[in-house]
DNA sequence: CTTTTAATGTAATATCGTAACAGTTTAACT
DNA sequence: AGTTAAACTGTTACGATATTACATTAAAAG
């Protein structure tokens, strides 16, 4: 795990514990919202919940079918206005390339996001490299380019289906 | 215009002349077709010319509208038909952040389309630099990622706004 | 305990994109 | 030319993603 240091790279291995990345997540939460007097509400804490639990992204409706606690369906503003606040809040990622959201793995590191995913099983990592965020800030600058938020998304293979043929 | 040539980039001034932009850009379409026994039909053209005729990318439904010719209103198939054609052939740009599409500045120049979006004129251009596709590649390598397609989008205030206030 | 701010419930609708299939045009090959 | 295969078009319907608007309820602040 001391490789995983050098490079902050989180990409979530076959093996790993899920149920642990659900209860870290929910504890930044929940410390994370009494530091900035926030209310983290049922709908909230179910839609980090569920996100929390897959390192596949969710589209929004899929998030919402999981929702249906007390039988009822809810409405898509629902889970959207859920994911809104978790985004902002920084739990929650968007994939554009994709329309779906994935946790964050590395709350309060203060990262440019930069997705790895793999387009076999589906998983989705963060390639969290200040190389290339301060590349991407160079080179924009120097091309008169002021930038304020960069978003970086890569497709390809993970080393465990690279292995695996 | 030396400069343009250290880095590759492009980014739209506000005095540069659109029809030229056009122009090049259905001259490189119709030499590509003829090279790759493709047909550049009249949908595809008429696409083409929408897109290239603004440096502000354009929904799907935007570029629909402007398909009126003959009174007839299009479904929305054929546009998203002809502008999958147009991007497989490098012409056109699909920005994911915006579901929208632009022209590409820089066809035939085997790049990574990295863009830039000013959020103040939405004009968009393409930074296309070698160093971060490049940088990409090699951390994401290093985290045992192996790369097939980079997204990158960054957001910002191009250097006329900035000048402007 | 009342004011005001934030969150919820609900319905409707906007926006973006694709599937399916019949019909037509074009290119390629006798 | 006539035939066949491939590509493109027209049309309808639908699926997927996301937002607006507004009435109601709950929580925090004074």
């Amino acid at each position: 795990m001391e490789d995983m240091e050098a490079l902050p790279v989180r990409f979530p291995s076959r093996q790993h514990n899920h149920s642990s990345c659900v209860n870290k997540l929910l504890g930044d939460a929940e410390e994370e919202c009494r530091r900035q007097k926030l209310r983290f509400t049922e709908h909230r804490r179910k839609v980090l919940e569920i996100i929390a639990s897959s390192h596949k992204p969710l589209g929004a409706y899929d998030i919402l079918e999981q929702m249906n606690f007390s039988g009822r369906r809810q409405a898509p503003v629902v889970a959207y206005r859920a994911l809104d606040f978790l985004i902002n809040l920084g739990l929650v990622h968007r994939l554009n390339s994709l329309n779906a959201f994935v946790a964050c793995m590395a709350v309060g590191e203060d990262h440019t996001a930069q997705f790895l995913i793999c387009r076999q099983c589906k998983n989705v990592g963060e390639l969290n490299s200040n190389h290339v965020s301060e590349r991407i800030e160079k080179d924009a600058m120097e091309a008169g380019f002021e930038v304020d938020q960069q978003l970086v998304e890569i497709i390809g293979i993970c080393y465990e289906c690279a292995e695996s043929g």
